[in-house]
DNA sequence: TCAGTCATTATCGTATACAATTTCACGCTA
DNA sequence: TAGCGTGAAATTGTATACGATAATGACTGA
C-alpha cells in the first residue's frame, strides 16, 4: 500500500498491537532507552512515538515517571463508549450515503478473516479483528477526520476491554457485524443504528458488567484504578516479579 | 485555575490563539529555532509544541520544509464540519441530561461576553469566543473525550473560516447561541439539534459559499489550496514580502 | 525486628551537536 | 532576457550530553 513505514510507524504499530492484543498490560512500564534499544533508535524518536500512543491514550507518560501503559478508569471508559455510540452512528449515515458493491466486498473479506480466526481460537487476532471492523468501517465514510477519530476511540475501547473486560469471547460479536453489514447494505440506517448501539452495548457491558464480577484477573488489577498513586508500597508487589519488564511482539501483520 | 501553565503550555496557547485569530495567515511559514528563539525554549521543545498543534490540523509539519500554518482543503472543510455536526449533537444530549442552574450561568456570563465583544466590533475577540461557547458547551458534557474532540474539530473549523470564510460578520452567530442556550434550558433536545445543526449549516455557508465569491482576501490566497505546491514561483509572491515571516502576539487572556 | 535516613541508581526533561536535505540567490550561457 | 546549473544558507531529522528528580535499596539505631 503506503510506501515506506519509517521506523517510527514500526515502533507505534509494534507497541500499539501490543497493547491492544494485551501482550503489554495495563500498568506495564516502558522505558524510554529499553524501547529505544529494542526498536534500535534513539530516546528522541521513541518519544515521538510515545507522544502518538499517549494521544490515543494507549500510554501515559509525563510526570517523570517512566511511561505506563494506560489504565483507563471507569469513567474513562464510559466516556470512550459514550463517544464511540456518536460517532459511529455518524459512520454509518455516511457509508450508507456512498455505499458500493466494493464496500460489501471488502467487509465480507473482513468478516471471513473474523470468522476463521474466531474458528481458528485465537484470542489476540480476534481481538484485533473485531476493532479494526470499525476502523474499516469508518474508512468508508469516506471522511478521514471521522475515520481518524474512530480510530482513536477504538483503541482506547480496546484498553478498557483489557482492564475490565473478560477474556475475549469471539463468536458473538462476529454476528452482530453480520447483521450491522446487512442493514447498511439494506441502506435501512435505523435498523443499522439500533444494531450498533445493541452492540456496542454489549461490548460496554462485556467490559463494565465483568469488573462487579469475579475475574479470573488478580484482584490487584482489577483494584488499582481505584488507588491509582495509592497501591504503590505495600499492595502492588506481585505484578512484574520476574518476568521481564517489558516484552514486545516484533510481529504484526 | 490549573497551577502552572508549563513554557510548552504558553507557546502552544499563543500560536494557536494567533493562528486562530488570524494573525497567522494560512501558508505562514514558522521555523523550529525562530520560534524557539522567540519563546526562548531549544527546538526540542518547540518539536513537542508543533507536534500538539499539528495534531489539530492548526499545522503542517514533515516533510523536512518548515512547518506551515495549516491550509485545510475543501474536503477537509467539509470532513471538518460533518464531525462536528455529529459530535456537538452528542454534546446537547449529554448537556441537557446534566444540566444544571450553574451551567446556565456560566453560559450566559459567556454570551455576554460574545455581545460585548460584537459591539466593542473587536473581530479577533468574537472569533475566539464564538469557537470557545462550543467548548464550553463541550466541557459541560462531563465527558473530557467528547470536550477533546470537540476542541479538536473546533480548531479545524476555525482555520477553515480563515481560508475560505469572509471576514467574521460578529452578531449573526451570537443570537444563535442565544436560542441554543434557551432550547437546552427548556430540555427540548429536538429543538436544539435543530438549531445547531442549522448554526454549524450557517458557518459552514459563510465558509464555502464565500468560497466561490468574491471575496477581499487576494485571489492567490483563495486559490492556493488547489495550487498546493504548484503556486510557489510565480504567484505567491505578495504575501510576505518585507514583513517578518513570523509575528506571534503574545498576549492572549 | 522494624522504622527511618541517606546514598545510589534508574529514568526522564531539556539543550545542544552533527548530518542530511531542501531552498534560494547568483551568475553563466544561449 | 529567459533558462539553468551550482554553491551557500537555511532548516529539519536524529543522536547524544548533561542536569534534575524520583525510585530503590542499604545501613543505622532503637
Amino acid at each position: 500500500m503506503t510506501g515506506k513505514p519509517s521506523r517510527i510507524d514500526q515502533a507505534y504499530t509494534a507497541l500499539k498491537s501490543a497493547i491492544i492484543e494485551q501482550a503489554l498490560r495495563p500498568g506495564d512500564k516502558l522505558p524510554e532507552d529499553e524501547v529505544g534499544q529494542l526498536f534500535s533508535m534513539s530516546r528522541t524518536l521513541v518519544r515521538q512515538v510515545f507522544s502518538r500512543l499517549n494521544a490515543e491514550g494507549l500510554i501515559e507518560i509525563g510526570g517523570k515517571r517512566p511511561a505506563t501503559v494506560a489504565i483507563p478508569s471507569i469513567d474513562d471508559a464510559v466516556a470512550a463508549f459514550e463517544v464511540r455510540q456518536a460517532l459511529e452512528r455518524e459512520v454509518i449515515t455516511l457509508v450508507i450515503k456512498r455505499w458500493s458493491p466494493e464496500h460489501k466486498a471488502t467487509l465480507e473479506a473482513h468478516l471471513a478473516r473474523e470468522i476463521e480466526a474466531a474458528k481458528a481460537g485465537s484470542a489476540p487476532m480476534s481481538i484485533r479483528l473485531a476493532g479494526e471492523f470499525h476502523t474499516l468501517l469508518a474508512e468508508m465514510s469516506g471522511n478521514p477526520l471521522l475515520s481518524r477519530f474512530v480510530s482513536d476511540v477504538v483503541s482506547r475501547c480496546s484498553v478498557v476491554l483489557a482492564v475490565y473486560g473478560r477474556p475475549h469471547s469471539a463468536d458473538c460479536g462476529v454476528h452482530e457485524h453480520r447483521d450491522i453489514i446487512d442493514a447498511i447494505a439494506a441502506g435501512d440506517a435505523t435498523r443499522a443504528w439500533d444494531l450498533m448501539r445493541h452492540h456496542l452495548g454489549e461490548v460496554e457491558a462485556r467490559a463494565l458488567i465483568g469488573s462487579s464480577e469475579d475475574s479470573p484477573r488478580s484482584l490487584a488489577d482489577m483494584l488499582s484504578p481505584y488507588f491509582e498513586g495509592g497501591a504503590r508500597t505495600a499492595t502492588r508487589p506481585a505484578k512484574n516479579r520476574g518476568r521481564p519488564r517489558l516484552q514486545v511482539v516484533k510481529e504484526n501483520r
